[in-house]
DNA sequence: AATAAAGTCTAGTAATGTGGTAGGATTAAA
DNA sequence: TTTAATCCTACCACATTACTAGACTTTATT
């Protein structure tokens, strides 16, 4: 499995704050607890990943909670994927910096790299937007 | 990490026999493991999922081995990594049968079905003959 | 000032999956 | 009958995943 649910949660989050948000009021991870049915401690978890991936700031203290940093279509999913599992690399030889010394020779390589190519070009067309609009009934924004 | 080392060993073992084959003499998990550096209990573990998936033939006894039970430009990559990692699904969701009954309403589901697809797109343009002449120096086959 | 409602940080842990190893049984050639 | 090979299945160490837990900090409200 490639997405777990790390990534999964992330998105399911991030979706549930963008459909109840005013752009003041900040989001309780209580209340994303009680609407998802996820625990509250895991979702500390998720949601700081969210934070150290920019996409959102927090309100400490009472009525506290958490607001986007800036407006969702501005958010892409590949963006918020690699935030919270660190890569989507199918193989480990893709993830940046240590490539496999073999690559150059390595028969699978190209492939690898194609199916990899692949993945970010759909995770990078979808923004948090278009995921939004989805659950309104929308269907035309699938495509970029 | 969606591909393993199952499905990366299905691949480079497959390789490896394509480019020692004669058509008529076995060849045998120990020649593959010497070139290789696999262990041969792991192999034989690996490559009886590709003589269940219908790529090999096994040769029992003494000078036993393993052919091809077709021309290896009709084994598409993406059968060979189905077979050997049960499914390339990025999410559970998407396995065949039990696909989670809120997918109907899910606002990520379209987003992991095109993701899915785009995988298998990649792994099904290629065949074992394209990744074989890969190594030879070729490489003018990756496009389908 | 006290309280309560929130986020922050770090540690621990059960379950699962990965990547093997091990041993013995079976088959067939020499 | 020996030997070279596949076949079958059990086992195991390690890493990762998916959480749970608890103590602490911050801030609004009273």
């Amino acid at each position: 499995m490639m997405i777990s649910t790390k990534g999964r949660y992330a998105l399911t989050t991030l979706i549930d704050i963008a459909q109840n948000y005013d752009g003041e009021t900040p989001v309780s991870i209580k209340e994303i607890s009680d609407r998802q049915g996820l625990s509250v401690k895991y979702l500390e978890q998720i949601i700081a990943l969210m934070v150290k991936g920019g996409f959102l700031k927090s309100i400490r203290g009472a009525h506290g909670g958490y607001l986007f940093t800036r407006p969702i279509d501005q958010i892409r999913v590949g963006e918020i994927l690699d935030a919270a599992e660190g890569t989507l690399a199918p193989v480990d030889c893709l993830k940046g910096g240590t490539v496999c010394s073999k690559s150059a020779s390595c028969p699978t390589f190209p492939l690898y790299k194609e199916i990899d190519n692949a993945i970010y070009e759909v995770v990078n067309r979808y923004t948090l937007a278009d995921l939004v609009n989805e659950t309104s009934g929308e269907s035309g924004s699938k495509k970029a």
